[in-house]
RNA sequence: GGCGCGGUAGCUCAGUUGGUUAGAGCGAACGACUCAUAAUCGUUAGGUCGGGGGUUCGAGUCCCCCCCACGCCA
């Protein structure tokens, strides 16, 4: 037994997310996590709202509320969807908590006392009627280039010259629209993240079989250029962490607040200790503490690949930085995107299916399941409602969800609602259990190492062995001349039965869960002796047949909802 | 423009450090079976591995050039 530390890539709190944020970091998390608890590992599992920013003012503005008491909201909404897809985060805490700005506080300090926090004077575009200081995408005006009237303050939209936001004419903030605009001088806090670029590397080179995705976008970021640049840390907004020097004021930087990237990963830590602070938990040290018991636990993050670059510099160099025995990463886990239909998933435009749509019109585990066994892996993917219809239908209800129909209504026809005696297992039962046993080590490879496609297509072909193995035995054609063979046969389907939902729980956990009750299954041991686990059910242990567990997508469905989830939503 | 990831059977994708007849699932065709959610099982389907050049006894798998798609960046 080992110690798993999880922490998938914490979600943006403006809004609900789609499928294709879901399918980049904490489904797969979701999947690993429940994997690793199933073998009997110790798992703590991660997860929070990203809360802090501009588009979470704005958001707010937008809804007129108190940016505070809409992300309280938009939590709550996105822990009742987390939910809804049955993400078994151990705990999902918000980068807002009273814990995350003490721990914020605490880095910036530690950061500063080893030297790795300079001050930097820089003049930016300042909007009197909104009051605040205007980040560049909230500033458009004429382009002087090519006259587009919608230019943004760091690029024209329509002929891509990169510009400065003083070069716009007739500047306006998107805010407000007012065009009551000055440059004002101001300073904020850089990382000195180039002071820390060979460590990091040095610490990159040493991680082995890290993904191509992962490490490359890392070494583009520290070798491109003039390698690692510094990165500002600071703000000048009310939301956010106020910029202190843990629990003292840091002269110069009053009102201000720590950039959201500085503090968002720092939430992983802080994660912990409002578990522990919500009563889930006793001691979030011996998670994140290498000097507190941290030593032997072995930390994997998840995270679309626009993230990789603050997981693999940024957040390390804060760690590093520290000089503190802080529990680095071993194993990131990156995703590319999966696109919508021949495009991409887009959140202004509505277009694709997003978090709350999926569940309102098919349960969880038809979702998790194409979701997981087309994970973009290795490239981008790409959702087609065909191949959702054919993924749900082929592989859920006709290979697994008919095996389990076609071996519990055979039984209770022939026999009855219990396990039958009789009969004796011959070399069709040997055979199966020694391709099933083959089949699930495979399957188990796949998981430890994250290969989530090749982890699906194993479980998938173990599923097919169940009807490979009642087509060649037919016990509707045993019974006719020897019930009892025919007795033995069923006796070993009704245990597959319990076997598959035991071992593809972490893909379709509500399915399994009804199948294991079907079963009235005591336990779902892992079967790491398939022979054994196959016995489990015995003779004369009684079962319910159970309804249909998957049930499937007709064409109608499917396009209507290729319709519904074209473009535009309210 | 720079950079990144890709371009393998109709579709979605696998193809370790270069090595016998390039694989899987879906779709399609044919056959078997009838317990089951008109489900299942079997067989078949022959794709210049984007294009060209090179290295090698031998390249989808390494090198160079080009084309295409997607993404990121300034």
């Amino acid at each position: 037994m080992a110690r798993h530390l999880i922490t998938s890539a914490i979600p943006y709190i403006n809004g609900i997310k789609h499928l294709g944020n879901l399918v980049g970091s904490q489904l797969p998390a979701d999947l690993y996590a429940r994997y690793l608890r199933a073998r009997g590992h110790e798992v703590l599992y991660l997860c929070a709202t990203d809360e802090h920013g501009t588009p979470a003012e704005l958001a707010a503005a937008k809804a007129g509320k108190p940016v505070a008491d809409y992300c309280a909201e938009m939590w709550e909404v996105q822990s009742k969807l987390a939910e809804g897809f049955r993400l078994s985060f151990d705990h999902f805490g918000r980068s807002s908590s009273e814990q995350n700005r003490k721990l914020t506080q605490h880095f910036a300090k530690v950061l500063d006392d080893n030297g790795l926090i300079r001050e930097v004077s820089e003049t930016q575009m300042y909007s009197k009627a909104d009051g605040r200081f205007l980040p560049d995408r909230y500033i458009e005006g004429t382009c002087p280039n090519c006259g587009f009237d919608s230019a943004r303050g760091d690029q024209c939209d329509n002929c891509t010259k990169q510009l400065d936001p003083v070069d716009l004419i007739n500047p306006h903030s998107t805010i407000s629209g007012s065009t009551d605009l000055e440059m004002r001088e101001t300073k904020h806090l850089y990382l000195r993240q180039s002071a820390m670029k060979d460590q990091i590397e040095e610490w990159i080179d040493t991680r082995q079989g890290w993904p191509v995705l992962t490490t490359s976008i890392a070494k583009k970021w520290l070798n491109d250029g003039d390698g690692l640049q510094d990165r500002g840390i600071t703000r000048d907004l009310d939301w956010g962490v106020p910029v202190q020097k843990g629990d003292a004021p840091w002269p110069g930087m009053e009102g201000k607040v720590f950039y959201v990237w500085f503090d968002a990963p720092i939430e992983y830590i802080a994660c912990g200790q409002e578990w522990v602070d919500a009563g889930k938990g006793d001691n979030w040290e011996r998670w994140w503490r290498t000097d507190k018991g941290a030593d032997d636990v072995r930390y994997t993050q998840f995270m679309g690949k626009d993230n990789v670059p603050f997981h693999t510099l940024s957040f390390p160099v804060t760690i590093l930085g520290s000089g503190e025995p802080w529990k680095l990463v071993d194993y990131i886990k990156s995703f590319n995107y999966l696109n919508y239909d021949g495009g991409q998933f887009s959140t202004s435009r509505g277009r694709g299916v997003f978090m709350d749509q999926a569940l309102d019109i098919l349960p969880a585990d038809y979702w998790r399941w194409w979701l997981l066994s087309h994970v973009p892996e290795t490239s981008d993917s790409e959702f087609t409602w065909e191949s959702f219809q054919s993924g749900v239908n082929k592989d859920l209800a006709d290979v697994l969800g008919n095996f389990a129909s076609r071996v519990t209504k055979f039984c209770r026809s022939k026999f009855s609602e219990a396990v039958p005696e009789g009969g004796t297992p011959g070399e069709a039962e040997a055979k199966l259990i020694a391709d099933l046993t083959a089949k699930v080590r495979e399957y188990e490879t796949h998981m430890e190492a994250i290969e989530i496609r090749k982890a699906a297509a194993a479980l998938r072909a173990a599923w097919v062995l169940g009807n490979e193995y009642l087509q060649e035995v037919a016990p509707w054609t045993t019974f006719k001349t020897d019930p009892e063979q025919a007795a033995a046969q069923i006796r070993l389907a009704l245990n597959l039965i319990r076997l598959y939902a035991v071992i593809s729980s972490p893909f379709i956990p509500d399915a399994c869960a009804d199948l294991l009750k079907a079963m009235h299954a005591e336990d779902a041991e892992w079967p790491d002796d398939v022979t054994a686990a196959l016995t489990a059910l015995p003779v004369g242990h009684a079962f319910t047949v159970p309804d249909v567990t998957f049930r499937k997508i007709t064409d109608a469905e499917r396009e209507e909802w290729q319709e519904r989830f074209a473009g535009k939503r309210d």
